[in-house]
DNA sequence: AGCGTCAGAATTGTATACAGCCTAGATACA
DNA sequence: TGTATCTAGGCTGTATACAATTCTGACGCT
């Protein structure tokens, strides 16, 4: 009873991917309890795979278990996704400060610069536009991946796993938004930039500069949540935007 | 069926226990498969809260999911111990330097420092004796924990929480081996005097020194674990040993 | 001798029944 | 009218039976 013709091949992914759909597309809204026997009616699935689910997505980040059992939609607020923020910059700069200081292969670094090159070729030349949107995405998170792999630590990389587990903590959370700012270009022209200098100090083996740059650059989605807490509807934009109470932007400092 | 009259309330957490017992000390070697029959038999308690417990081992980072479904027992080396001191030392940093950034309220500074002249008059006094150790171990978590919760922010504490989850990465993981070596009293030393100044930091709202102090002072723990994997003896007294593959020494460079 | 294929066994994934706990609602009392 | 207690319903924790897959081993073929 395990594999259907098509679709997710376990009942247990079946369900996670489902309730993900379901907490960030708002239809489970944040606080709301998870009733597993009313999740068992929506999604088809027996009590067993709907606990695993809820299990797997606690530890995500997007659950809360309570004391007396079950669970609950987690809620977040502005300095939640400012943390979040942080720590993704803090543990990949980590990771680009270790590739730098071990010393990265040849052949690894030319992924990296392929990757780079891609990059350019969208930003610089043709722009980012809403055709190539989807193919900036993917590069960018292409190369924010190489560099995690460039550490070469299992243990580093579940640790990043888990802080991107949270959907506006990814490296591409705020890239929707960033694209529709009147400073879009100069905000693509300067990430890449930091992509251009991270490659360099990497190869340079500069840990420190690396690192620094790193944070830095992961700093770009902290500028870009602010500018789209003006509009109203820019805020829709931000990924999982359901969860997070937006205070109001004068009384949302730190 | 859920509460018994004592000993663990549920029977998952009971399993967890046990399971980590199990794995952490050895009776379960590093590689193995976790067979959830064999582990009914030997836990006394059905299926059901067996693979509860495994997924939550998975997530704690001690077990590998497999593929073909199941888990085993994860291995690490000396890179992994590593990593996950820096992963926890850069955490650390973070929030120290957040709270010193955000400023603390007067009455959760009382507690620092409450705690630090726990800690001050065991390291300078007294000195760190066999008696007066776990009031060591049990003074300076405390203070690792309140500098988390001064950051006061759930997302980083989760995230700190899960990157001490592996047992040789915890402040007081290699506090044992820090005892019996012959510059102990240095080391307490100096450690203590990291406490000290991350304290004055904080107050002083001085963020990247704290920071970097922190770093610095997880580097201890690498340190001792250096100077442990010249004995042999000295390597049984690291927490999770039994999952450690030593290379030889020399070999073991970064 | 080596490799591919096929059956059996072991193991995990899933469904469901049962038992105990938490909570909300109602009722009785002050 | 407010509060405390009790009761019923719903919910989660646990156990277990069943289904499907993966792995192991042997057999047969080339």
């Amino acid at each position: 009873m395990r594999a259907s013709p098509e679709g997710p091949s376990s009942q247990t992914v079946n369900a996670l991917l489902k309730l993900r759909e379901f907490i960030l597309g708002g239809e489970i809204k944040a606080g709301e309890r998870m009733s597993e026997l009313l999740l068992v009616e929506r999604l088809g699935v027996s009590r067993t795979p709907v606990r695993a689910a809820l299990v797997r997505l606690e530890q995500e980040g997007l659950l809360r278990a309570l004391p007396s059992g079950g669970f609950v939609v987690d809620a977040f607020n502005e300095r939640d996704i400012h943390a979040a923020i942080e720590i993704r910059g803090t543990l990949e700069g980590l990771a680009a400060r270790l590739a730098a200081e071990r010393g990265v292969a040849q052949a690894h670094l030319e992924d990296l610069k392929h990757c780079l090159a891609g990059l350019d070729e969208l930003v610089l030349e043709s722009g980012v536009t809403v055709d190539s949107f989807s193919a900036y995405v993917e590069l960018n998170e292409q190369f924010h991946r190489i560099i995690v792999d460039l550490a070469d630590s299992a243990v580093l990389s579940r640790q990043i796993a888990r802080a991107v587990s949270l959907p506006f903590a990814s490296a591409s959370a705020f890239v929707m938004v960033q694209a529709r700012l009147p400073e879009a270009q100069t905000m693509f022209t300067v990430a890449q930039d930091h992509h251009r200098c991270i490659v360099r100090a990497i190869e340079a083996r500069e840990g420190q500069r690396a690192e620094a740059l790193m944070r830095e650059h992961a700093r770009l989605a902290r500028r870009n949540l602010e500018l789209a807490l003006g509009n109203r509807e820019m805020r829709g934009l931000v990924p999982g935007s359901n969860l997070i109470t937006f205070l109001s932007h004068a009384a949302a400092r730190n």
